[in-house]
RNA sequence: GUGUCCAUAGCUCAGCUGGAUAGAGCAACGGCCUUCUAAGCCGUGGGUCGGGGGUUCGAAUCCCUUUGGGCACGCCA
């Protein structure tokens, strides 16, 4: 079906053209004065000096071809020329039925699905996540499931840093302390251990102790450097010490990424195109784009149109060994033989933007993307403490993810016994407990980080988030579960009975004309979802899916407040309410499920 | 220095493909629980949209300029 503001453009179109205008200035929006009117269109204003006429007498004439209107209930035109509009209920009624009736709530299929492929790990082995790597996993995952529930077919890839200088860091530093092991016998042929040499709390300790050394310890930065150009070469040792390295690693970020509900199809990374590199290089020498600057071997990327010189994209290093620009491209260049896309989305951090605009042209220019792929950065602000400065823990370390989580889960569980107490409910079990509060801990960091704009800082408030107060994720779930509540009573569960909603049971009922404003208001939220999903997708903006959500929730509890919904004693009436906030459930499902958490069935 | 992004209420942010009186949340203040969850609802106060200029019937939004910040700027990722 049409998403609805066409549908009533439409209407305001047909009215244009019968007036004698063209059609196309007949676009209706949401009305910036709610006082006023509903939807306005400002059509008038915009074709007054095409016609040489007085807007007011454009709006005038329309208004008068739309007396007959089945979308609007009036249309009023208004000095300087513009046209007010009221909706009519019973088409929003039956609008709003027919779309809630469909697979995705009146969300199409896009004529041509993309095939896109979305970067948005970005963790390094050898390293913990900490809040650094929050933004673009929860970015990303949001972005990926919005483009999904929008029709297209989407791949997440980690794209793990593997195969870099951290790399050689650990491999130098365990040379360091244990010089004794085989993998650094260079003559040793035999096979090596099984088990790894080192924990993962050893692995956390070793890198940023090797990190700090190398910004003070020339000596030991050069053995690092010389430690990444053999891996990258194939150092039997340092490839057995890497595997053990890659298992401890990565085992912990799927743990941790899975406490974030963030989900990856690929765990690629860019030690996996290594071997594709030689061939790459040498494509690249032959055509003539690379060529040989102060050692390295590097791809000039410069453009007419550049504002600012622009350095070079360095293919290879003076040391002959690679870094993150060659595997990016020899990622890319993977990525069109493998899976053919036609989009690649990237979300690191925007500090990086230089870096993808370099590998972006150098891929362009040495065709290892297609003309048609379209290669796009996102870059994501930095998370800051209450000062305005990027975050930190209280003895200046970058805090672990682990422990932030853990955190607001622990408010999140003081909140739901205080809640029990006050409300007189039977307390729910350890258990059960913990794992709301997990539920609504990891609403509160997502809906907290995802509700600003992808682009901008923002400052990182643990206070705020758990508030769960106004514009919040548990805000959101708090009004589901009000929500859940009605209609288990509904359907006739117990007193104290959680058990998910049976929502097949509730299938046949449909919303009545609304009989309030809020009501109202709820069906043109509803109404509103298909072009939500639209911009957020086009936009690359979970944000807008955070202000739909919060907007819905305040019809949702301001209808709540003034509707008795049980106790109404009209029962097609009661049906219609039921069916009302059965949609808004519906859709509230869809979009914390397109922002990447969860409800619980209780809080 | 060059490039780039940003500046909106006390705080944190929306709005930016130009439209009518610039919106939320928090904080402040005042109401509402014998009735479906008060993690809620209703209300009040609070802004020369950093400054200046321009385009336009009309500018937070577009252009220029200026101030103040963030970030990036060849072999880390």
């Amino acid at each position: 079906m049409k998403k609805f503001l066409d549908a009533i453009s439409e209407e305001m179109k047909k009215a244009f053209e019968e007036a004698g205008y063209d059609r196309e200035l007949g676009r209706v929006n949401i009305s910036n004065r709610p006082d006023l009117c509903e939807y306005q269109c400002n059509g008038a204003m915009a074709g007054a000096k095409k016609y040489g006429k007085k807007p007011i007498d454009i709006a005038n004439e329309v208004a008068e071809k739309l007396k007959d209107s089945k979308a609007f209930s009036s249309a009023e035109a208004v000095m300087p020329g513009f046209l007010n509009l009221k909706l009519d209920d019973a088409f929003l009624t039956e609008y709003v039925n027919a779309q809630m009736k469909e697979e995705k709530y009146g969300v199409e299929a896009p004529e041509k699905a993309q095939k896109i492929v979305i970067d948005y790990g970005g963790a390094n082995v050898a390293k913990p996540l900490h809040v650094g790597h929050l933004r673009p996993a929860i970015i990303g995952e949001s972005i990926k499931r919005i483009a999904r529930y929008a029709g297209h077919e989407v791949i997440g890839d980690v794209h793990l840093g593997d195969w870099g200088m951290p790399m050689g860091q650990v491999i130098t530093e365990i040379a360091e302390r244990q010089p004794e092991l085989a993998y650094f016998d260079e003559n040793y042929e035999g096979d090596y251990p099984t088990e790894p040499p080192f924990t993962i709390s050893d692995l956390e300790e070793i890198y940023p102790t090797a990190s700090g050394k190398c910004k003070t310890d020339e000596e030991f930065k050069k053995k690092c450097l010389k430690a990444v150009y053999d891996l990258q070469h194939g150092r039997r040792g340092y490839l057995a010490l890497w595997h053990h390295i890659m298992d401890v690693s990565v085992k912990d970020l799927k743990r941790n990424y899975g406490n974030l509900d963030v989900y990856f199809d690929l765990w690629m990374g860019e030690s996996d195109v290594n071997d594709m590199i030689p061939d790459m290089v040498e494509k690249m020498k032959a055509d003539g784009y690379a060529h040989i600057s102060e050692g390295a071997l590097v791809v000039d990327v410069r453009e007419d149109s550049d504002k600012k010189e622009l350095p070079p994209c360095i293919v290879v290093k003076s040391d002959g060994s690679f870094n993150y620009d060659t595997t990016d491209l020899a990622t890319i260049l993977w990525r069109e033989n493998e899976i053919g896309p036609d989009h690649i989305i990237y979300i690191t951090d925007k500090r990086q933007e230089l870096h993808f605009t370099l590998a972006f042209r150098c891929a362009r220019k040495c065709g290892l993307a297609k003309e048609g792929t379209v290669l796009e950065f996102i870059g994501n602000g930095t998370i800051n403490g209450a000062d305005g400065h990027p975050f930190k823990t209280r003895d200046g370390g970058v805090p672990r993810l682990e422990y932030l989580i853990r955190d607001i889960e622990e408010r999140m569980l003081k909140r739901i016994r205080e809640n029990e107490e006050s409300r007189g409910e039977t307390p729910l079990s350890e258990e059960e407990a913990r794992a709301t509060a997990k539920i609504t801990a990891l609403a509160a960091l997502k809906y907290g980080d995802l509700s600003n704009q992808a682009a901008k800082d923002y400052i990182f408030d643990v206070e705020k988030f758990t508030a769960s107060e106004g514009d919040t994720g548990p805000y959101i779930l708090y009004t589901m579960s009000r929500i859940k509540s009605i209609l288990r009573k509904y359907l006739g569960a117990a007193e104290g009975d959680y058990s998910p909603v049976n929502m097949k049971a509730l299938e046949g009922l449909s919303c009545n004309v609304p009989d309030s404003v809020h009501a109202k208001e709820i069906m043109k939220d509803i109404a509103m979802f298909p072009q939500m999903v639209e911009d957020a997708f086009s936009e690359r903006a979970p944000h807008k899916v955070c202000s739909y959500l919060f907007g819905l929730a305040n019809d949702v509890n301001s209808f709540y407040h003034d509707t008795r919904i049980l106790t109404e004693e009209d029962a097609d009436k009661k049906n219609g309410y039921i069916a009302l906030i059965r949609d808004a459930l519906k859709l509230f499902e869809a979009g914390i499920e397109m922002l990447g958490f969860s409800a619980p069935e209780h809080m």
